[in-house]
DNA sequence: TCCTGGATAGAAAGCGCTTGCTATCCGCTT
DNA sequence: AAGCGGATAGCAAGCGCTTTCTATCCAGGA
């Protein structure tokens, strides 16, 4: 029925343990024989069978790829950087590897899930995206299957994620710099002159979140006023809503912002994508941008150059930190001194923004 | 060094076979025994060998799924909606497969390189997205690779593909009404008034643009006057321009068709993404939209009604048609009589279009 | 009391491949 | 002319699991 690595060698005369040599081709094989076998293996059609190898040679060649939302281009195109690196058929490296992108949706339970199911089919390499969940009881559990994986051999990467606390397994981490992206925005604003700036956050209980708010809020301090300043500052909780990473949230957050306080000139959203709920939101109410009130979000995203007026925003170079978590994963970069690279934002001062011209 | 599942036998007391059973749950085994075998799989943190598992039974829980381009919302929202389907950690069968996202970056080798490692994997079901290219030797290639694969018991699925020609193979197909779609959203244009419209259509090689244009021309050619509507006129050749389906692509095309045509009244583009790009191509040029030009794109992407003004544009219900693949790739749902399932397309009306005023 | 059969558990034969070790063949060196 | 070692090829032992077939046990029926 299916064809076998022993039908290929009764066909081509030879053994079984050569068949595979050639197939593998880290042993040498005279050119003839090599000739004949691969003449077999077209003939027959034949496919190894890869459960079988990856039992017998005990390694196998898929990396995993764990991503929040495969919808979302941030998180597209990191995977599709990895992807490009790995060597799969779209790889330079033109080896077989093959890339398994696995889509968690934030959720704690499926992370580890699949964590698992990648153990189970013994992965070469794994690149976690996204930022992690706050939950020390979530931490602990990744930490520990992290380190089994990497005991096991399973090279980690960590793409745009802060570095693990405790474990002392070998991961390389390539951390975005959101707390100073987050804050270089918001001095941005207030080199302008804005002073009252409502804030779009994520989801309260994400790295990410916490990270940019607490950029914001740096500079807020840094700035200023004695009672602006201070995180868990009454005055900056008012101006502050959480949500989801999505449009609608930056909708209606917008909204809830503007009911608690109209004099606001500026907004800065969680993200582009919440950026642009927000900006819908105001255009909805009848305000201008910048004219009005300004906007900003983070990321960088492809659209956000496409708005209109066009997004201001803090670049994360998304592409170059997947294509690096890729090389990582490959081995065919050094990991980072320390285990840990941090990569720089970068604002992009566009048309959403201007002077407050109340 | 690492625990196997005589590991877990031995501790608790028990032969192999009755842990495999335990974990596969197909068995009986008394609920005594079960409890006693559990409770050493997690003191063991015993993880099962995959590619072991696979080759004894011969079947994999990998379910593959083939994009062009996992960067692009297009096919993330697609490959998104099959894997919450399948029954991955996230999905709602609950079960234990784990889905495979194959970036093809639109490349053909890649396309069946990624196949032949799918067929290695035994793969249990693979969702195809994405156009086809119309190539004779690579579809032939395709179809007589996907009928070996079929015929080694892996479900098939075109997602938003253009059905098989030639292969007897059982392959379920759901295919986007992109001809209809382009046909009304012309049809649309035509109402409002408009008689001098360019295309920005995408690869000449890929089935959608085909379908699209063909759309577009169908309409023209009902509508209208002598010479504007047959395929291949060189009136409408003259205003159609080819390129890849990017944002460069539609601002570089639109500034190329203005040049031929400056009396152009709308534009449509092959896609959402490249509608942006002719946007803000007609932006630059100082020209306003709807009231100097009108334009409009094709998928409905969340981006979409972001736009200023909101994209006028042909849905396609990207989630629930990859949703859909997700069910008949796992058995979940019936194969549409004939195999095939065409996926209605939906004129959005919105701001980008409006009467021409010249 | 003996037999029958349902419910569990175990023995063992692979699944298809890789790889360490061994065997063979030759052309050279000594 | 005998001996050697490099270059190839084959043998065979697993890799860790699933699954068929068989064994065992015990309750209930005859």
């Amino acid at each position: 029925m299916t064809v076998t690595l022993s039908d290929v060698a009764a066909r081509a005369q030879v053994s079984p343990a050569t068949v595979s040599r050639v197939l593998n081709g880290n042993y040498p094989v005279a050119a003839a024989t090599r000739e004949r076998v691969l003449k077999a293996v077209d003939d027959l059609d034949y496919v190894l069978n890869g459960p079988a190898s990856s039992l017998a040679a005990a390694t196998s060649d898929l990396v995993g790829i764990l991503v929040n939302d495969i919808a979302d281009p941030f998180f597209g195109i990191m995977a599709g950087a990895v992807q490009s690196e790995i060597g799969g058929p779209g790889g330079r490296a033109g080896g077989e590897r093959m890339a398994v992108v696995c889509n968690t949706g934030g959720s704690p339970e499926r992370e580890l899930t699949y964590l698992t199911l990648l153990q189970r089919q013994r992965a070469a390499a794994l690149v976690l995206t996204g930022g992690a969940l706050e939950d020390p009881a979530h931490a602990a559990a990744m930490s520990a299957k992290l380190a089994r994986l990497a005991d096991a051999g399973t090279r980690i990467v960590l793409c745009g994620r802060p570095p693990l606390e405790d474990s002392g397994a070998a991961v390389a981490t390539l951390t975005f710099d959101n707390r100073s992206g987050g804050r270089r925005l918001t001095e941005h604003l207030l080199a302008l002159g804005h002073r009252r700036i409502g804030y779009v956050a994520g989801p309260v209980e994400r790295t990410t979140t916490r990270h940019r708010l607490e950029g914001h809020r740096d500079a807020l301090a840094a700035a200023g006023a004695g009672n602006t300043g201070h995180a868990g500052d009454a005055d900056q909780d008012e101006l502050t809503v959480h949500g989801p990473y999505t449009r609608a949230s930056g909708y209606d957050a917008t909204l809830e912002l503007l009911r608690r306080a109209p004099d606001l000139t500026a907004i800065v959203a969680a993200n582009d994508t919440v950026a642009l709920g927000a900006a819908a939101a105001l255009r909805d109410r009848g305000l201008r941008i910048p004219d009005d009130i300004s906007v900003a979000g983070f990321d960088d995203l492809p659209f956000s150059v496409d708005a209109v007026p066009a997004l201001t925003t803090v670049r994360l170079p998304l592409y170059e930190a997947g294509a690096r978590a890729g090389r990582l994963a490959t081995g065919a970069e050094e990991a980072p001194p320390g285990g840990v690279a941090t990569i720089a934002a970068e604002l992009m001062v566009r048309g959403s923004t201007a002077p407050p011209c109340r």
